[in-house]
DNA sequence: CGAACGCTTGATTCACATCAAAGTTAGTGG
DNA sequence: CCACTAACTTTGATGTGAATCAAGCGTTCG
């Protein structure tokens, strides 16, 4: 995945300086945006650019004005928290389909940085907005994704404040893989491209627990780890643990 | 608080048999259905009806046909999971203005029983939803609730997954004070209706925790504890300790 | 090749959970 | 109004799961 630089001069590197080419979005099939006529997809098109981020490059930082709107099409990207002493919690890892700035709020609430190399639909936040409240079924949509990203978020409250490190490990296994499977990404080996750290920020733990975790679950046979990555051995008992 | 019985057979105490008296409405000038013109309003008011709860008494449970919705006007209602083993995390006190049922989804993600008794408007889900399909300004306000909803839960995912019991208890008792302040209720001493095991299961501690926690802040005199609340004496420090 | 980084493993500590009991408040009925 | 009970809360003693501290072990990369 290349960089194309910032012809526009937006910050961003674009890939599409003249708009979305949306015939090619990976996503088009369950983003928010496929409840457009064509009629509507043809101005909407010209609002929001392909921006492209290396891994570990950030898409923007808590308490920065929030100008733009992100809609994530390809790779994955961390959403955390900072508290002032340095302590992260990872809030969510966004996959393709996933919208962020849903709040359309004055200043993001949050950081968010590539995990892997990815690719956002960029908009700006003015004209996003302004297209949203003249499309209520766009709106709509964005109001459903709101909700499930709620009921995610309430998920995790569960696993964060009532259940053990091999629960957590075992929830967040099933539940990345639901995800992927929910979006297409069906397949035989769950990639886990964030770091061991990023793992034990997500889930209320340190490092050493989500190894030792992990070593376990491999001992056991339940799990198989390979290089970036894990197999479900025994998806049955894993489930189970998750709930 | 009385209880009017069920004249028309739906199953709640309904206060109001021929629709929602808005006038007396407590919650009318920061609830969602203030953005309605008064033209609308008169259809919406057909669609709801007053409905009260004693305390403890439920209003949903999790797993439930979700064919209501509800907007909390009086009082305090808990929400909250339970794992098939019985443990419970609480993800939320609504008060006043806040919505239950946002997802508009089949089933109910979670239970809600009253804390306080506490009065809802209740609008069955189909009507809401249909009346909601044609008043794209009453889902925005909706979704603006969704997403100040989703910025409480990841402060919540921050809490129970990195602070400390201390900083947990009173990160709680700011937050709570400040969304009643929001809501018009001011007072210097701030009223605890829930019980000590419901903090606990809001806070992912267990009741010794928070008891001896209280205890710990009530001897340093940062707060004073009161029947059924507590009062700041060192409020800049329990912000700071919230963050 | 060596440095840097990420991950795993082991030894030890500690914050909070668990277990246990006593104290307090609220509710009930005589 | 008080005796009695049940529920809730506090306090104390002990236990433990995960954190912390501390090496080692690959891999990657200059």
């Amino acid at each position: 995945m290349s960089l194309a630089g910032d012809p526009d001069g937006c910050g961003f590197c674009v890939l599409d300086p003249t708009g979305c080419v949306c015939e090619g979005c990976k996503i088009k099939s369950f983003s928010v945006c496929n409840v457009l006529s064509a009629e509507e997809m043809k101005n909407f098109r010209t609002i929001g650019h392909s921006v492209a981020f290396n891994a570990k490059t950030s898409l923007f930082a808590q308490d920065d004005i929030a100008d733009s709107v992100f809609n994530v099409t390809e790779g994955m990207v961390r959403l955390y928290k900072l508290l002032p002493d340095g302590r992260r919690q990872i809030v969510g890892f966004a996959l393709p389909g996933d919208f962020l700035g849903l709040a359309l709020e004055e200043r993001y609430s949050f950081s968010a940085d590539a995990v892997t190399a990815s690719v956002s639909c960029r908009f700006s936040r003015k004209a996003f907005s302004s297209y949203v409240d003249q499309t209520p079924l766009l709106l709509k949509r964005l109001h459903e994704h709101a909700t499930y990203e709620l009921s995610l978020a309430r998920e995790q409250m569960v696993l964060l404040g009532r259940r053990s490190a091999e629960e957590r490990i075992a929830a967040f296994l099933v539940g990345l893989r639901n995800r992927l499977y929910r979006i297409g990404h069906q397949s035989v080996t769950l990639s886990l491209p964030m770091s061991r750290q990023d793992i034990a920020d997500f889930l209320g733990l340190t490092i050493e627990t989500v190894s030792r975790t992990f070593t376990k679950l491999s001992k056991e046979k339940s799990i198989l780890i390979v290089p970036d990555g894990i197999r479900f051995l025994k998806a049955e008992k894993l489930e189970s643990m998750a709930s």
